[in-house]
DNA sequence: TTGAAAGCGGTACCAG
DNA sequence: CTGGTACCGCTTTCAA
């Protein structure tokens, strides 16, 4: 009742050669006669022959897939990441397993494990918000599976990297926020363990000194869960707001904390930018849309994705062992919106 | 130097056993003594085995692996969607293999095109909104391959089938929009092909003849490519607009046209509700914080992606053939809030 | 330039 | 209850 697929077998029956002459023609080998590749490769294109991935995977050891292990697919950014890597993995003939850490350094083990006895050929990976232990990637890495970090990469382990420019967009929203008149500005992000919060912390940073404005530690709040519990959030807001000098501004350094300050302020009906002003990373389809408008960093999300797969790809198919590795640096675009332009008075 | 996986070889050789007693023995299998088992099982577990999944795919005949054809992964209910999926894939030891059809037929044909020959065995589909011909997808079902549909369906196709109620969704909302003083109701929607796209009209007209609101054709707006293209929402806005009689309520049919149409109305400056109300289907994670805050119809996606993975699962692991289907409805929510609700007198 | 055959790691049939 | 072995479809070495 199945389609019937044919075999390598089959042609090489219909054809009276033998299967390794039509195994060796259908890959264009040199030491097959013109003749007999093009018989081949005819017959396969109106049979409509294509190989039989498992046989191949098993005989080579390779299983064409990829390992992908980022916090959740619901989210604009890693939704859009995903769809990078696809297009590439498409083309490539790869597949993509993707596993969610949800941002538990438990889950993330057991996915990694979960990943590798699913015999991926290579692991794409962002850390979770939590993970402090590393020791299974780095043992990954020394039996020689090709890991390529993207987003919130892992600075001490040597392969290629690809990141957005976090330095420089927290770097020109603080400045933004600074030159709209802002010079108490509050920062929510998640755990300093993660690269990307030492590099939105570092803009952020020079920003201010470049300045002149003195850093007060009580307007940095950080989420350890990187804002996936709630409270997290509602807390470090509940604080700044309660401090006696509270801050004119927020700067919400990644996508879930920017939206979940947003709704905890506006069920607190607060004003924004009114009473306080509000920027951040976010890779959120809409911003223009909110009330009001969002001024958002954006991250080169799809590109990323892409950039990684290729790189991935690259050194899962690189015959002699990768020596030299990439720092890929894509740039992110501020959009100013309302949120962080005060109004006119009221 | 890569870390050396054991094989059932292996345990054979230490064991001092053949290898079809170790097969069996971690089949469980009952023609194997306790004791053999319990020392296979023991060697097994603590020698981190962990059977080779390409050449069980080889043997069986089964990738483990399952095919999904979605609108796109950057969209917060396919996003959903694809987390329901994957966790009970992961559960059930399958993975997913993603693609997307981007609106686009030709796409589509593609992608079940490989996914066939990639061997999946099975299918999750939502066809997509250009969706005209689906003899292809007719012909793997005759194959016997199972196939689920989910979210836009084929109605004409004997098989498991889960959505949302969309006729009652609809009808919510149709019907709030008229208890809130709203008479003049448009809809803009996705090719009346798409049995979401009927459905949710049904609702529609129910709602209206239930209240003796003639229909009016002119309010009825569909979008060929489902609001992918941009053009084809600000057409049928313009078009609404410009009627002799304009609408003052419009009831968009999907997310891609909710978001779409509220980014073109804003631009336009037309006030919300004030000028006209607007409420549709959304899955965006947080419509509250829209200016003014949006009334939608949520699906519950997550269980819907759980849902049709079970089923598929169960499809593809049954071992007699199938022949009664079910067809579930998972309930909609219309969570209600300004875009709908008459301001006080200004 | 082509063919025969071993083998990748399991599974399952047939014997015993 | 256990062992021997053919085989899934393809790749690749060795021989011709």
């Amino acid at each position: 009742m199945k389609s019937e697929s044919i075999t390598i077998k089959d042609i090489a029956r219909a054809l009276n050669m033998s299967v390794s002459t039509v195994s060796r023609a259908l890959k264009g080998s040199y030491k097959i006669s013109e003749a007999t590749q093009q018989k081949v490769k005819d017959y396969a294109a109106t049979h409509n022959y294509h190989p039989n991935l498992m046989a191949q995977s098993l005989k080579n050891k390779k299983s064409r897939s990829i390992g992908l292990m980022i916090g959740s697919v619901p989210n604009n950014f890693f939704a859009e990441v995903i769809s990078g890597i696809e297009s590439i993995a498409y083309d490539k003939n790869y597949h993509v397993i993707i596993t969610q850490s949800l941002e538990s350094k438990e889950r993330e083990i057991n996915n990694l494990e979960h990943l590798t006895w699913r015999s991926v050929d290579g692991f794409l990976v962002s850390v979770s918000a939590e993970t402090t232990d590393i020791s299974q990637l780095e043992k990954l890495h020394s039996n020689g599976i090709p890991i390529v970090f993207f987003d919130r990469i892992v600075n001490t382990m040597k392969t290629h990297k690809v990141v957005a420019d976090n330095v420089g967009g927290a770097y020109e929203l603080t400045k933004h926020l600074i030159e709209n008149g802002f010079k108490k500005i509050a920062q929510i992000t998640s755990p300093l363990e993660l690269s990307i919060t030492k590099e939105r912390m570092e803009g952020y940073l020079k920003a201010l000194a470049e300045f002149n404005i003195p850093v007060n530690d009580d307007y940095i709040k950080y989420c350890p869960h990187g804002g996936m519990i709630k409270e997290e959030i509602e807390n470090a807001i509940e604080e700044l707001l309660s401090l006696p000098d509270p801050p004119d501004a927020l700067f919400t350094a990644s996508d879930r904390i920017t939206i979940g300050s947003l709704a905890i302020l506006y069920k607190k009906n607060i004003r924004i930018p009114g009473d306080i002003a509000v920027g951040g990373f976010s890779n959120f389809s809409s911003p223009e849309l909110f009330n009001p408008s969002l001024t958002t960093i954006r991250q080169p999300a799809f590109e990323m994705g892409k950039k990684a797969a290729e790189l991935l790809i690259q050194l899962i198919e690189s015959r002699r062992p990768v020596t030299s590795f990439e720092n890929v640096i894509l740039p992110t675009e501020l959009q100013v919106r309302q949120s962080t332009v005060k109004l006119p008075v009221q």
